[in-house]
DNA sequence: ATCGGGGTATGACGCGCGTCATATCGCCGT
DNA sequence: ACGGCGATATGACGCGCGTCATACCCCGAT
């Protein structure tokens, strides 16, 4: 392996936060034993199933992680940079319990199981930074769960973009900017929803300016007002049909 | 605090996996630090927005979280023996994202925060353990999200029932027991639908033989008729409106 | 230029289930 | 014994949205 590409993953490694608490020789052992490897839009890192080998960071680009089932697929996650991805795999030496695919080019650190574990045992600093991701992973779901039930369409649509401004929203002149390619398919299988409707909703949104569909990234020029669309939204007569 | 008393707190700790990977000095120390409470079934544990204090531990009983949401409650999780409940939040010291409700008598052992990270810090075993939990319950939440995009009421609710009896289902002569205590409110808070959509489908299973509610339990007398209860259901004319 | 595939868009139809109303039963406290 | 409350049960009504069909646009392959 070329001197260049090994300083180059060694930079990687120090870029990385869940690698921060390690001493600088471990940073350098990682380094040695670490790969990184390159994915276009669409690569699929792994499928469901797959033995779980290596521990996954998100280095830069996103990944989401996909559940086929019967009745059509399921976004469980969208990982982005300095993540780590499938830890909960690894851990157990699993397979792989959903598909993991590149949403944009994308580039990853693969650390060998036996030196993940080696990590876990010796360094704290680094076990804590796992469970704080496991953590994170969790209060996502534990959300996503919440939000799935019995709300509207529209309103799970809303919360899925409210949220995503808030995680990686830019303001901009006209509003804020979410700098992320999804296509309705995709929008339909973050909230548990069909195509059709996902397009409903969003080209009308369109329409009336509350969410607008860009090149790769969306507008939202209010946030209030988004919200209030998920809100309110199907006038509805007298009594509360809706709830 | 009496001599009888620490005793019985020492002997619990010995008894909880979590525990087991320390050293006999440690578990003292844990013991002597620890507290053990008793609670009756609906009593609260904490309420939402709770500081996160101590690591929970259940020692017996059962414990069921639960996310009061505009639309109704949410139970996102039950926790049985063994199990360290909320350990995301103390991890943390975020205030408890949900409510903790105990199903039944149930006994809990209580460990102050700051031991708890001493314990992460000192023992890899123990952060192994409590990855391990978190793994658990990612993957739970997981299922969880999957199942209920799209699908019928009652292919969840058997989905359920299908899931409980493999976590703590009893054979017997007329099937498989599962030996908990659920109202069809919480039935329905469990598979995200209203109290009269799970009462409807229990009660004609209940009629039909299929799932029957009995004294603090419930009988299974066949999975596959359950199982094929959940998938087939509604008979559909031609074409195929469902799924 | 033609064909095919993927993403987007819109309309028609109908079923599942959420909502509301009502009734029965058992258990509590005064 | 009375009233109140919670759990269980059942019927009526109607809206949301899943399903199916159709159409348009853009782009790469032949």
């Amino acid at each position: 392996m070329s001197e260049i590409r090994s300083e180059r993953i060694l930079s990687v490694v120090r870029s990385l936060p869940v690698f921060r608490g390690l001493t600088p020789e471990d940073q350098r052992r990682v380094a040695s034993l670490a790969d990184v490897r390159e994915y276009r839009r669409g690569d699929v890192l792994w499928n469901t199933g797959d033995p779980a080998e290596a521990l996954t960071v998100v280095v830069s680009g996103r990944v989401k992680i996909v559940r086929h089932a019967d009745s059509g697929d399921v976004i469980l996650e969208i990982f982005e940079a300095g993540e780590p991805v499938g830890a909960i795999a690894v851990y157990n030496y699993m397979p792989y319990p959903a598909t993991a695919i590149a949403m944009e080019p994308t580039s990853l650190l693969l650390l060998p199981r036996r030196e993940y574990f080696e990590l876990l045992d010796r360094h704290p600093e680094f076990a804590r930074g796992i469970i704080r991701e496991l953590t994170k992973l969790t209060l996502s779901l534990t959300r996503k769960v919440e939000e799935m039930r019995g709300q509207r369409v529209e309103t799970r649509i809303a919360q899925l973009f409210l949220l995503l401004a808030e995680r990686m929203g830019k303001e901009t002149a006209q509003g804020i900017e979410v700098p992320l390619h999804l296509s309705r398919q995709e929008v339909a299988e973050m909230v548990g929803t069909t195509v059709e409707s996902a397009i409903r909703v969003l080209s009308r949104w369109g329409r009336e300016g509350v969410l607008v569909t860009g090149e790769k990234r969306f507008m939202i020029p209010s946030r209030d007002r988004l919200r209030e669309a998920g809100e309110l939204a199907a006038s509805n007569g007298p009594g509360k049909p809706l709830c």
